[in-house]
DNA sequence: CCAATTTACTTGACGCGTCATGTATTGTCG
DNA sequence: CGACAATACATGACGCGTCAAGTAAATTGG
């Protein structure tokens, strides 16, 4: 049952091992995604965006040109408005957005994708796709799906 | 090959499926995390401390009496230096941590948990071995296991 | 039909992560 | 030995995530 030392416990350099594997598993997430988060970052910040601001867009593009509320956009990402809105704040200060009140609702607020965040996305949808399969290569094919099943069970058990 | 729409498809509510698995397994790493850091955000904070400040602490009491100088906690965390110093700041403030100016190399500052410090972890720890269980819970002790070396061999793969 | 509630945000404050830069101390090598 | 590089941090600036509180518009209940 006792495995020998994992990466993890090499990594953090820990003498003790892990109480636990549920919490070496939480520990073994949190790093790895850490991990992610950062190479995905570097693909995107020398194009003059941050990875959240990436999502952002990628949202937008997918909404097409009705755009989406704010609030729906936090909705899609797992954030809170009020990140939301300063983020989309940005987007447009550097014009790759545009926002605009709803005639029919005036509480809301619609944000488009413009034509230079296409553009923008255009150029880092091959680099994004080539990080993701670069990051994933560990994993063949039938370890990745039982690995994003896994994942998915783990978020689906959140009450 | 291609599955039914998954639970990451299902709550980005996109039309597009992902452009690849490895798209896919990326989106549900992120997420995943993301909901683990707020699911563990939330047990440590009602006791006055952030998820980061709780996973100093644990490196100031794995380090023992002897402390640690700053840079190596930043290392023991995947993390550069100048977020650790602001993070020490905070835990000082609040009296969970005595800092001191090494005598042989004066460059160094030796961190070490305070009393109170080892008093607020032992509260925590039930409780986030709790947390971490409930959370890895959908996944049995075989699945656990594959997970966790999957987990390590996407961070052993990052150049 | 209007007061009370709800909804969709926005703003302020604070902790965190990151980069760039600055400072003190130590190591090095010519 | 002394200039210069390297090391160990600290600080400033900025983007992000979160909570609490505020504003404006729509909805609802009496």
């Amino acid at each position: 049952m006792s495995r020998v030392r994992s990466a993890v416990q090499e990594e953090i350099r820990q003498s003790r091992p892990f109480s636990s594997p549920s919490e070496e598993g939480v520990v073994a997430l949190v790093r790895t995604a850490d991990l992610l988060r950062r190479a995905l970052t570097g693909v995107v910040e020398p194009h003059g965006i941050t990875l959240q601001q990436y999502n952002v867009l990628r949202i937008l593009r997918g909404a097409g040109p009705e755009g989406l509320p704010t609030l729906e956009i936090a909705g899609r990402m797992i954030e809170h408005a009020p990140g939301v809105t300063r983020l989309v704040d940005r987007l447009q200060a550097k014009g790759l957005v545009r926002r605009q009140r709803s005639t029919e609702d005036r509480r809301e607020i619609r944000c488009r994708i413009a034509a230079e965040g296409l553009d923008l996305l255009a150029r880092l949808d091959g680099l994004m796709q080539d990080a993701a399969r670069e990051f994933m290569s560990p994993l063949d094919a039938e370890a990745l799906d039982r690995f994003i099943r896994d994942l998915d069970a783990l978020r689906a058990a959140i009450t």
